[in-house]
DNA sequence: CTTTTACAATCGAAATTTCAGATGGAGGAT
DNA sequence: ATCCTCCATCTGAAATTTCGATTGTAAAAG
């Protein structure tokens, strides 16, 4: 059964006329009369008495024009409701790592809200690792993380931002005021590491490798707070993106050594799966990241 | 936009696979896949998300998936409302003579109603001509009419029973008694007439124009009880169909004159309108019209 | 890491449906 | 009687739907 069949058939019922229903529809007549037929086939019933010039609706034809009428309201309604979801709306999933989620997304959010504010979001805080996953799984819309340059197939990637990895220690620790500090200086001081993603690791583990150099961990911690912590306690040198210790930098409680090894490159990047349709929702949060400062 | 592409969709999106959808519905998949691409096209949305080998409804498939199931809903709906009318139901609306309405009518109608009590009637009193003007304008559904045959090409007409119009008088009228009764011998007597339906009178004239016998009108009247109550009185000769006044005759209240010329035939007929359509209802009338004992 | 399996997309051909235009016929109007 | 209006029917062309075969690609199994 066709939506163009119940049209036909309540245009004539109120036209009374099959000529002047196929005018108006843009048909022919003989379209008309034969899509009446179907519908009356369809049914089983006779929906209009032809006596004569004259047609009327039957009884069945009364009751069927009232269901045709509403059924007709309910199509263009559902219609109506799926285009209302065209523009951005509903919930949003976001997978991020936690420094960005600490640092970098509430910005991102504030701008993404002010601008779209049926939208809701739900974060979803996790290592890179894990963003994959559920990329793949579908269980978040798009990430956002930090790490080095995603390159995996099936992965849109956007890079955002460059970022450095530095190296921060309290105001008093040894290295500070050393100037031209390398991968062999960092050796014998105990380091303060990221546990939940082993990206930053990893990378600073490459510089040191590529130095032929070791070193000692003296901490993993998986919250970039407490990291710092121990850091202006001066328990190591702590390996973190910049950003992350904007603060502390400026109120003067952690130092940023002079390093002249290799540079632990780093990329905000924004990630969603090929294959997944871009919702209204999804293409606007692409745009805003494009937009804002960082 | 066609019910079957609903019904794909639905199905799809419960057994969240293409292929067994196609073989439940008893269709190629390539036929799956291509409604399912045309109703994503219809609505500008991407329905499902095919990602790797599972698929998943996208959350604008989700919104559609409840407004797919409750348009198929209320398009069973509507079918079933409209099978529920082929059982007779609604109203039926007779037209008849007033004698038969008298007379004929409640027999018939407590038949009918005790077999089809969800029936409704209008009944429309009127003359033959009336009755014939009433079908044709679809202002009644049936006549049921005593007249002479009923020839009129686009009217379907069915005998129930054929009548005969008697002379009906008061028991000590002058008549009482006398054999074989021509129509010379009513040429003196005051006769008593139907108005309301020129046909009796018609049939009478002819029987008696046949015989080249004039007559006198004593009374005309619309209704066929004062008509019997002025025979009662003596006024004259009544002419009625036998039927009309099996009460009088029993109670010894009338007599019926031994007529002997020719006999004056009516019809009890049944009538329709070729061009229409017959309901449940009108169906169910001629048969039970076939039915009962006239 | 290769093979197999499962599944949806694509393509071309066949079947089916839809449509317009011509024709016909019945009913009213002039 | 004649014309006009209006619906039904027929017919061939165009559009669409359907199917079967094939392809492509992830996931699962080996």
């Amino acid at each position: 059964m066709d939506t163009r069949l119940l049209i036909a058939f309540v245009t004539v019922a109120s036209l009374h006329n099959f000529t002047k229903a196929a005018d108006q529809l843009g048909y022919a007549q003989s379209t008309i009369t034969s899509q009446i037929q179907l519908l009356e086939k369809e049914l089983g019933v006779k929906l209009f008495d032809r006596l004569g010039k004259k047609i009327s609706l039957t009884p069945e034809g009364e009751q069927f024009l009232i269901n045709a009428r509403q059924l007709l309201f309910s199509w263009e309604k559902a219609k109506g409701s799926i285009s209302l979801l065209k523009s951005p709306h509903g919930i949003l999933t976001i997978g991020v790592n936690e420094s960005v989620c600490s640092v970098k997304l509430p910005r991102l959010l504030e701008e993404y809200r002010k601008r779209y504010p049926e939208v809701e979001f739900h974060i979803k805080i996790g290592s890179t690792d894990e963003l994959e996953l559920w990329l793949h799984e579908n269980q978040i819309d798009v990430a956002v993380l930090l790490d080095k340059f995603w390159n995996v197939p099936e992965l849109a990637v956007k890079v955002l931002q460059e970022e450095s990895l530095g190296f921060f220690v309290s105001k008093d620790h040894p290295l500070v005021g050393v100037k031209n500090i390398l991968p062999f200086d960092l050796s014998n001081h105990p380091m303060l590491l990221v546990s939940h993603s082993s990206c930053w690791k990893n990378i600073f583990q490459a510089v040191m490798d590529e130095a032929n150099e070791t070193y000692r961990i003296m901490l993993e911690t998986a919250s970039i707070s407490d990291l710092k912590q121990f850091a202006i306690l001066g328990f190591g040198v702590a390996v973190l993106p910049l950003y992350a210790v904007h603060e502390e930098i400026t109120s003067n409680r952690l130092s940023m050594i002079d390093w002249k090894g290799k540079e632990l490159k780093l990329f905000v990047q924004v990630v969603h799966h090929r294959d997944k349709w871009l919702s209204p929702s999804m293409e606007a949060f692409f745009k805003v990241c494009e937009d804002i400062k960082w």
